[in-house]
DNA sequence: GGCCAGCTTGTAACCGGTTACAAGAATCCT
DNA sequence: AGGATTCTTGTAACCGGTTACAAGCTGGCC
């Protein structure tokens, strides 16, 4: 009623322009076979001369589809999310689909007004959650949203998820790392109370006391900073260390800035190594070993399911992928 | 009519378990104050008996307004884009807004396609499009839609443009290239018919000639890729160079990587400089010397224009926004 | 010619909200 | 008490599409 319609031309105007019915311009715009060619004309010629192009909004309420998906997000700093996000496009483009971003700040109220919003503008939804108990999230929720779940903390949601297995991943580095001779491998954790975070700590603990180690671990956040601090309160506490493995390559990065500022050579003084495999990690130098995940294909894949979701296709209730070691010169001893 | 909702509640469903009118429910919802308290307990209670969540779309389609914006980008790698998306949706946030993303791909009829798809779904629309010529592309799009356009070629559309003085900022550049003491100063260029590129290329050759020395550009895509290939191109063929100046940053960082597989060093051999300044300009050694485009807050402003714009507020037409030179350690020559 | 099948086309109800308008109830005057 | 005013509430039209259904037209066939 309000709104600032400058009056763009509705189905309705055409109709009357062509001199036909409002169910005729809507067949001529939806391909159907059975219009005459000349009415067909007739319509698309005054579509053109009104400009008249259809109102989506209109057409989702009546068709009770939008044709677009929610993605939420917890953030979108660095590179994991956008080549997580670009993946995603890709796919949804594939399928004729837009994405709707929605930034579901750290808690978990502006959490469920997001996707509370979501009602009515979207199809379906990627949830992205890993510092949030989703059980709660959903409980506001309306049942039945198709949903696809990414990296989140497990629940009885029923809903399909995709997960990398952050465990087999970190243990598979700490391997790694001993393997390159170091033994004392300290972890920079990521941030309290998310879900992969926990899990990479998990795997670095359990293959450390597998292998007869201690395992020690320094506090973080999945960002550059909390890799820098982590060296300074390495170098203030003189703690050995022959290694250090964080918990993400941002925090890797920050390590390896600040060992390079330091004047501490990687990997010859002290390894270093990450996870993700974002872009990045392959740039810097020394080159970032890392655990591969591929953030992009993750996305997709999401997308994929959710659009099977959508059409009603059945779907593999979980998905737990294997991240891959990227060996590059920042985990190497010369003598290995 | 079709489509597959599960039956979820509708304001209507509400209205009857609290035996009010949809009016009433509307205005709780909407938290409109003439409302009594009874009332509105009993609305509310019915609500969430009902798991009734306010339906979007169909509020969108009676209030004319979505509270989305469209962002029509041509592509989503590299960190430029990420950068840029991840001003908007900051941005979005404060202004209560969602994003629709849309990837128009790299031909006009896609592009065009991808902006009808936006009728009736948004507010307004953000277009990012260097490699278009906008005013075919608005051409066969109803007038009237707010939009911002960024770092886009020129047009009589009277819309409100956002850019980058690429001409001046690659000037800059050469100019510091000199009084860094290098004299054979070779462009990288960015894709053909990208106004962006072209600027660039452009502000190089002025300043090149204002200096007395002969521009000499090779062709790029503004990707890692062919920051190789240039620098294969001038070992193959003998070229001699001083320093390499390339379109951006991403294209910089194929030179850097290439020169250091060549054993050439950086930059005491041959200096090299982007444009953009990427997060990753900072943490790639040698640092690499740029100039910066505050690309989030590029992104920001363009929403914050676009909102205004939406509101009816006054726009300034144009904006040209100044880069800065960021000198780090890849264009120093020792004995400056 | 008459009847039926198959097209084409139009009418009107519907999607799920918002809101102008009117009516009814409550409050405040004098 | 009676009338004016204000507040609360409901009815129904509207946003701009889609589509079930019916009606009109055409042509084929006996």
């Amino acid at each position: 009623m309000t709104g600032k319609d400058i009056g763009q031309a509705t189905i309705r105007d055409v109709a009357r322009e062509a001199d036909v019915s409002v169910a005729s311009v809507s067949r001529v715009f939806n391909r159907l076979p059975n219009v005459r060619p000349e009415l067909k004309e007739r319509v698309e010629q005054a579509a053109r001369k009104l400009h008249y192009v259809p109102h989506a909004g209109a057409r989702n309420l009546s068709m009770a589809r939008t044709g677009s998906i929610g993605i939420v997000l917890p953030d979108l700093h660095g590179e994991y999310f956008s080549e997580m996000l670009r993946g995603m496009e890709r796919e949804a483009a594939l399928h004729q689909r837009h994405l709707l971003l929605s930034n579901m700040h750290l808690d978990i109220g502006h959490g469920i007004e997001a996707l509370r919003n979501m009602r009515g503008r979207v199809d379906g939804l990627i949830v992205m959650a890993p510092h949030l108990n989703l059980d709660d999230l959903f409980a506001q929720l309306p049942p039945g949203i198709p949903a696809v779940l990414l990296n989140c903390r497990a629940n009885g949601l029923g809903m399909p998820e995709l997960r990398v297995d952050n465990v087999a991943g970190a243990a598979t580095m700490v391997r790694h790392l001993i393997d390159c001779g170091h033994r004392a491998i300290v972890h920079v954790e990521g941030p309290e109370g998310n879900v992969e975070a926990a899990d990479r700590a998990r795997g670095y603990a359990q293959a450390m006391e597998a292998a007869g180690l201690k395992p020690v671990i320094l506090p973080g956040n999945f960002d550059e900073e909390s890799g820098r601090r982590a060296v300074e309160r390495l170098q203030a506490e003189q703690v050995d260390v022959d290694a250090i493995f964080a918990a993400n390559d941002m925090t890797a990065i920050g390590v390896m800035v600040a060992l390079r500022d330091l004047g501490v050579d990687v990997p010859t003084q002290v390894a270093v190594a990450g996870f993700d495999n974002i872009p990045l990690a392959r740039l810097i130098s020394p080159g970032l070993t890392t655990m591969a995940v591929d953030i992009a294909d993750m996305g997709a894949r999401g997308i994929n399911r959710l659009v099977a979701l959508i059409d009603g296709e059945a779907v593999p209730q979980m998905e737990l992928r294997q991240p891959g070691l990227i060996i590059r010169t920042s985990s190497q001893l010369s003598a290995a």
